[in-house]
DNA sequence: TTGTAAGCGTTATCAT
DNA sequence: ATGATAACGCTTACAA
C-alpha cells in the first residue's frame, strides 16, 4: 500500500519550498515564476500528488461540504430531490454528505451531531420536528440550515423551501368540485407536519368556495411510513355515504393506497375519482393513467442549494427565505364527472 | 455567529490539560481519574463542545467516510441501494459521501479526484468503465474499492457485488419457455456492461436448453438512459414474425418500454407475455400486475459496505471477493401460456 | 494520574 | 519571486 506524497515531498522533489507549491496549488494566493510553476506542476503529476482536504479544512474552512438529511432515500420523491441536490451542489464544486432520519428523532440527533463535528457549511433537511435546540445551536455556530418540503413552526428563522402544498391541494380539490363531486375525501400527511396541514387547508378552502361543508370523516391523516394510508382508504370506502372522489396528498402512501383500492375492486374513476400527489413515471402507466400534481423537484433542489450555500452575511439583516415552488395539475384519466359511469348509491 | 470552542477552551475551563480532555473524549486511550472525568464532561456539555472531525482525521485516519458513487440516484434501483448503504454504513458509525457520474466518465474523473483528496477509506461504485488508471491508483493508495451491480473486466482485482444477472435472465427465460413461448425477445443493458452481457448469457442458455435457436433479431441492447428501450420495443413489434414474449432486462428502461407498449395497444399478456427486472411497488399496481425479477437490494448494500470497510490487511493475501446475490422470480399476471388468448398471427 | 510538546498536511504571514 | 515558520485542532508519546 503506497503512501501518498505530501506537499513537502513535492517541494523537495521540485527543489523549492512548500510555500511555492502551495501557491501553484492555489492560484492567486501569491506570485510564482512561470518556469517554477511548470516544474512544480510536473512534479505534482509525476508523484501523483493530491492535496489533502482534511488539512485544508483545518486551516480555513472553505465551504466544501453540505449535509443532506432526508427522511428516507428509498422514497422516490426524496431520491429525485437527492439526485438534483447532488448535481446542483456539484456544479458549485461542493460535496454532499447523505444521511437519513427514517423519521426518527433520535437518529436525527445523531446525524446532527455528526454534521456539527464535520463543521459542514450548510444543511438541507426534512426535519422530524424534534431537536429544536440542536437546530438552534447549528444556526448559532453559523451553519446555513435550509428546511425543505417541511418546516418547524417553532423555528421561523430557518430558511424554507417547499412545494406550494396549499395551492396544490386547492387545485386538486377545485378540479374535483368542478367535475361535480361533493363528497371528496383526502388522505394527507401527519397533522403535525406543515405539509399535512397546508394540504388540508387548501382542500378545505376549495371546498368552502364550492359551498361544500367540511366533513371530518373525509379527512384522514396518515403517517409517512406504514400502512396508514391503505387503512384510511378502507375506512373511507366503508362509510355509509361513500366519497366519490379522493385526493391522495401523502406521496409516500400513494402506492399503498392504490394497491388497497385495486384489491378492493373499487373502479377508478367509475366509483371513485382520484388525484394523487406524485409525478413518478409509473403514474402514467397504470390503468387508468392517474391525474396528478406534478412537483418540480429540480426547482426545490436548486433553491435549497442556493440558500444552503449563501454566505451567512446575507442572513444577518435579511428575513429568512420562504420559497414555495408552484406545482402543476396534470389531468389524465383517473378523474371523471360524478356519476358519469355509475349512479350514486341512492 | 458564535465561535465553536476548541479542546483547549475545554481544558482551561476545566482546569486540566488538553491531554486529559482528549483522553475523556477517546475512552481507552489513557487513564483519567473518575472525578476529573466527570468535571471535564460537565464542561464539555456546558460549553457545547464538539470535537472537529477534520482535525481528528489529520492525525490518524480512522475510517470514517465512505464514498458512494452511483450512476444516478433518480433511478429507483440506485435510490434504494443508496438508502440501504446509508443505513448500513451508519450502523457502523461511518458517513456516506454521495456522488453521481450520470454515466459520464469525465464527471467520474472529477468525483474520483475529490474522493482521493478526501482520503475516504472506501468507495462503493457503479463504474462507467473508463478511468482504469484512476481506479488502480485509488487501490494502490489503500482505498477499499467495491464495484456494485457492474464491474470492469480489466480490473479483476477489485471486489465486486452484484445481482445474479445470468441466473435471473435464465429463470425469466426458462419460465417463458415453460409456458410454451418460442419467440422470446430480450431488451438488455449496453453490451459493454457486464450486467448486459450476463443477462444475455442467461437468456441464451435458457433458450438452448429449450432447444430454441438464438435469433439476433430478438436480442436488443439499449443504453441505460434515453429512449433506446422504447425504440427497441417498437422495432421488435414490427418484425415480420413478432415475439410472443419479452424479457425487459434493463431496469432503467422498464417504464419507457411499458409506456410504448401501452401506447401501441399491445395486449399483455394476450399478445405479449412480459417479465421485467424491477421490483418496485408499482409493478404490482398496473394492469396486469407484472411478473418480475425481485432484486434483494438490501443484501447488495450489506455486502458492499462490509467489503468497503474491510481492513486492507485482509485483501493482501485473499482473492478479490465476487459476490452474486441471488434474485427471485415473482410470478404475477403479465405472463400467459403462448396463444392462450390470441392465436399466433398465422 | 496528569502535563508537555511534537507532529498531522495545509495555508498564510513575514522576511529575504 | 521565494523561503522560513507559525498557526489550525486534535492525538499521543514521553515526562513528571
Amino acid at each position: 500500500m503506497l503512501k501518498q506524497p505530501t506537499i513537502r515531498d513535492v517541494a523537495s522533489a521540485a527543489g523549492v519550498s512548500v510555500a511555492v507549491v502551495s501557491r501553484v496549488l492555489n492560484p492567486g494566493s501569491g506570485p510564482v515564476a512561470p518556469l517554477t510553476r511548470e516544474q512544480v506542476l510536473k512534479v505534482i503529476d509525476d508523484l501523483g500528488y493530491h492535496p489533502r482536504t482534511a488539512a485544508r479544512e483545518l486551516k480555513h474552512q472553505p465551504p466544501t461540504t453540505l449535509g443532506l438529511l432526508l427522511a428516507d432515500v428509498a422514497n422516490p420523491f426524496f431520491a429525485r430531490l437527492a439526485d438534483h441536490v447532488v448535481n446542483e451542489a456539484d456544479a458549485r464544486g461542493i460535496q454532499v454528505l447523505l444521511m437519513t432520519t427514517q423519521e426518527d428523532s433520535q437518529l436525527e440527533t445523531q446525524r446532527l451531531t455528526t454534521l456539527l463535528e464535520r463543521r459542514v457549511s450548510g444543511i438541507i433537511a426534512t426535519p422530524t420536528g424534534e431537536n429544536l435546540d440542536f437546530w438552534s445551536k447549528l444556526i448559532k455556530v453559523g451553519t446555513q440550515v435550509v428546511f425543505v418540503d417541511r418546516s418547524i413552526p417553532e423555528l421561523p428563522e430557518v430558511d424554507e423551501v417547499r412545494l406550494d402544498n396549499k395551492g396544490s391541494a386547492y387545485a386538486a380539490t377545485s378540479h374535483l368540485c368542478a367535475m361535480g363531486h361533493r363528497r371528496i375525501a383526502i388522505i394527507s400527511g401527519p397533522d403535525k407536519t406543515t405539509t399535512g396541514r397546508d394540504r388540508i387547508q387548501g382542500y378545505v378552502q376549495a371546498l368552502l368556495e364550492a359551498g361544500i361543508a367540511r366533513d371530518e370523516e373525509l379527512i384522514r391523516s396518515s403517517e409517512f411510513r406504514g400502512t396508514g394510508g391503505a387503512d384510511a382508504i378502507s375506512a373511507l370506502m366503508s362509510l355509509p355515504e361513500r366519497p366519490t372522489a379522493l385526493v391522495v396528498a401523502n406521496t409516500a402512501q400513494v402506492t399503498g393506497v392504490l394497491r388497497r383500492l385495486t384489491h378492493s375492486n373499487v373502479a377508478i374513476p367509475g366509483e371513485l375519482s382520484v388525484v394523487v400527489f406524485d409525478d413518478s413515471p409509473w403514474t402514467e402507466l397504470i390503468t387508468p393513467p392517474l391525474t396528478i400534481i406534478r412537483q418540480p423537484i429540480e426547482m426545490l433542489a436548486r433553491h435549497s442549494v442556493t440558500l444552503a450555500l449563501a454566505t451567512s452575511l446575507r442572513r444577518e439583516s435579511a428575513q429568512p427565505a420562504r420559497i414555495a415552488v408552484r406545482t402543476e395539475l396534470v389531468k389524465r384519466s383517473s378523474v371523471a364527472p360524478v356519476g358519469a359511469m355509475l349512479e350514486p348509491l341512492s
